[in-house]
DNA sequence: AGACAGTAAGTTTTT
DNA sequence: CTTACTGTCT
């Protein structure tokens, strides 16, 4: 059965089940992780030890997640053909696949009910909240978002200092069902220590209970990523159950996070006395020789391995092309530099679909998407998540949506006479509110706290106290009192709550948004503009999706506030390129999101050099990001004391032994005629000439809201 | 108070 | 390399 396995492969599937036991199997770049895994789970439901709903696979990113879930189908169906399609789809059915936090937020969800995690807004919010003397002596006079954050957690964590401060934002949070991160983490944990179910829930506690109790197997894919806050609940998760871990402690890139060197160790005794094996895939079955052997020695540790014979096996043959570096000290050198060869490497047998571009930072991968589509050549980005989900103009615009949908059932409950504490929708207010022109941090403090006075909720107190009786130092009351009102004029109007058409809740929203002239969703360019279109354009595709699969007895807009979130997630999944008009397009990346992803050809950015010194990624990052790559790799203003500077350069179109080399190794047919590769680019570059800098608007050059590239541009222009 | 020299950070993800 | 802040001196 697992003949296409390699005997190491096969030793970690056939591994025994055994309860209370660690298992930890380090996989290498592409030493096929994933497929082992996939067998694994395979071969514990096959041999009847295991039933599917026994077995809970844990990740850090969606990405990790989606691979598994992508691969199941297909790695199930190619072991046992006798099953039928049906058989199959309940077996991966039972299966449990999450990310950790999204299982986090399951139990959360099943204890509490639905809870909402705090966004960039939100925190904008918050810090409306914080009179002007919280940041006296603090760290940076001109405190951002991040920053705010920062010290919050700080503070949170420390229970000295602002106290009262802090303590006042959390329970606003507490109150109306928000949490940070962390907070989610942590409160899942809780929820499955406590071995006191209350009987009266016990019922409906199923999930939480089918975790501690029901599974037997924990997976956990891509260990290195984890971090000591996720420790208390794998501990409780893994609790008298088979822990398997797969990872590669060299591809750990999420240090940032915390220590993961001490999650690392920790998880590995999580019980003490636990039973413990360890098992290694060394063989690399992606990259070149060539290419492992620079990624190699990006890696102290590995240099070492290397002396000592303990290497991994590469599979592939040489190619006969080393890691192309090359350095530049002018950004725009550096992305023209890429264009060309992106010319060079399509003229030849690579396709569009065959390059990523693996960047460090988000702004960087921005820029590239610019300069690459102002020549036409399109790129798709590999976001963990699309971009209209990230965009705080749209996150406004559903905020707005949670105020609405929230009061209403606030009113609705309240005439049936429920308690009336907490009110959710107080918070998404408070959000509302602080976009608002004109109402100041001051304004929405005193109203805040008048309300929690008088224990009423903010839009109550808004709509209902007369604005003269409002305290005297709340500024532009009119304006404040007259927001609420049309909200309410929204809540109570049937269509837009109770609306089963996308366009006229859109519709109703923006009208809304654009009547009070939010300061946020003011669009600072034309490009920004086109923008915010384009992920409206998206927003409604997904409400037209919570339309097709709603439950009949619950309206549209409240479908979308609760599952909008997973629903765009799948959906993205599901349509990787939604809108890209030909289907060969190159991919771009940050280097973390690239994780588990493999390409033919990567193009790693150090940095564009703001600097003239050039960046030096950490080992892990760069160890990463080079071992994505297949066949060929450039490595731009990459700096590393191991890696050699002097290779040569050559002419990669021309070069017929490697694209001989190539399209065997992806199993494409050998072009006959090589030559015509160079007419390719000679036809090619002619008609980028046509592209001259003049015609090239300097906003599509570099990006309207990076100023840092635009004064650089201009510091060189002065030379 | 104002000028000057020295220092540390910048980024990456999770619903 | 640039920014944003600190500490020290006059």
């Amino acid at each position: 059965m697992v003949d296409t396995l390699t005997p190491s492969q096969s030793k970690v599937v056939e591994f025994p089940y055994q309860s209370n036991s660690t298992l930890k199997v380090v996989a290498g770049p592409g030493s096929g992780k994933t497929l082992t895994l996939l067998h694994k789970v395979y071969y514990l439901i096959e041999s009847g030890q295991i039933a599917p709903n026994e077995i809970l696979i844990l990740s850090l990113t969606n990405k990790a997640v989606d691979n598994v879930i992508t691969r199941l189908f297909d790695v199930f169906e190619q072991l046992n053909e006798k099953r039928t399609e049906e058989q199959l789809k309940e077996i991966i059915g039972g299966l449990e696949v999450h990310t950790v936090h999204g299982l986090a937020n399951r139990v959360v969800i099943e204890n509490e009910g639905i809870i909402n995690v705090i966004e960039e807004n939100g925190w904008r919010g918050l810090m409306k909240l914080v009179s002007e003397d919280f940041w006296k002596n603090k760290r940076p006079k001109i405190p951002s978002i991040k920053d705010f954050k920062r010290l919050f957690e700080q503070y949170k964590n420390q229970k000295t200092g602002t106290k009262d401060v802090v303590k006042k934002l959390t329970d606003i949070m507490e109150n109306c069902g928000v949490v940070t991160n962390e907070e989610l983490i942590d409160r899942a944990s809780r929820y499955l220590n406590s071995d006191v179910v209350p009987e009266s829930t016990a019922q409906t506690m199923e999930y939480t209970r089918n975790l501690k109790d029901k599974i037997k197997v924990v997976i956990i894919d891509e260990f290195q990523d984890l971090y000591p806050s996720l420790l208390p609940l794998l501990r409780r998760i893994s609790l008298g159950k088979q822990l398997i871990l797969f990872g590669d402690s060299n591809q750990s890139i999420y240090s940032f996070l915390g220590s993961n060197k001490e999650a690392m160790n920790a998880i590995e005794d999580i019980h003490t006395g636990r039973d413990f094996h360890i098992m290694h895939l060394h063989d690399n079955f992606r990259c070149t020789p060539e290419i492992m052997a620079a990624a190699t020695r990006v890696i102290p540790l590995k240099r070492k391995e290397m002396n000592d014979g303990e290497i991994e096996k590469v599979c592939k043959d040489k190619c006969g092309v080393k890691p192309i570096m090359q350095n530049f000290s002018n950004p725009l050198d550096e992305l023209e530099f890429v264009r060309d060869q992106i010319s060079q490497l399509v003229c030849a047998s690579a396709h569009l679909s065959d390059i990523a571009i693996l960047t460090r930072t988000n702004n960087q991968m921005q820029l590239i998407a610019d300069h690459l589509q102002s020549y036409g050549i399109n790129s798709h980005k590999l976001t963990a998540q699309p971009d209209w989900m990230t965009d705080s103009r749209i996150q406004f615009l559903i905020d707005l949506m949670k105020v609405i949908s929230l009061s209403h059932r606030e009113e609705s409950l309240k005439r049936e006479n429920f308690v009336n504490r907490p009110w959710k929708s107080d918070f998404s207010l408070i959000v509302t509110l602080s976009a608002l022109k004109g109402a100041t941090n001051q304004s929405i403090q005193i109203l805040y706290n008048e309300c929690l006075r008088h224990d009423i909720s903010l839009r109550r107190y808004i709509s209902s106290v007369p604005m003269s009786d409002w305290p005297a130092a709340v500024t532009n009351k009119r304006k404040i009192s007259n927001c609420v009102i049309e909200l309410q004029k929204l809540m109570n109007n049937g269509e837009f709550l109770y609306s089963d058409d996308p366009m006229q809740i859109l519709q109703k929203i923006c009208t809304f948004a654009h009547e009070m002239g939010f300061q946020m969703l003011q669009p600072t360019s034309h490009r920004d503009a086109e923008q915010f279109r384009q992920h409206l354009e998206d927003m409604y595709i997904i409400l037209k999706l919570c339309l097709t699969n709603k439950p009949n007895d619950m309206p549209l807009v409240e479908w979308f506030l609760h599952t909008h979130f997973e629903q765009s997630l799948s959906y993205y999944h599901e349509n990787p390129v939604p809108r890209a008009g030909s289907r060969d397009v190159l991919k771009i990346s940050t280097i973390h999101s690239s994780k588990g992803l493999e390409f033919p050809i990567v193009f790693l950015m150090g940095g564009l050099s703001w600097f003239h010194s050039i960046s030096q990624l950490e080992d892990n990052v760069l160890y990463v990001g080079m071992t994505r790559a297949k066949n060929l790799l450039y490595l731009l203003n990459t700096k590393h004391p191991g890696l050699d500077y002097k290779s040569a350069t050559r002419n990669i179109m021309s070069n017929e032994k490697f694209w001989r080399y190539y399209n065997t190794d992806l199993n494409r047919d050998i072009p006959a005629d090589f030559a015509s590769a160079i007419r390719r680019y000679d036809c090619l570059q002619r008609k980028y000439d046509g592209f001259s800098m003049k015609r090239r608007p300097f906003s599509t050059l570099s990006v309207a809201h990076n100023n840092k590239l635009m004064r650089l541009i201009a510091h060189i222009a002065r030379k």
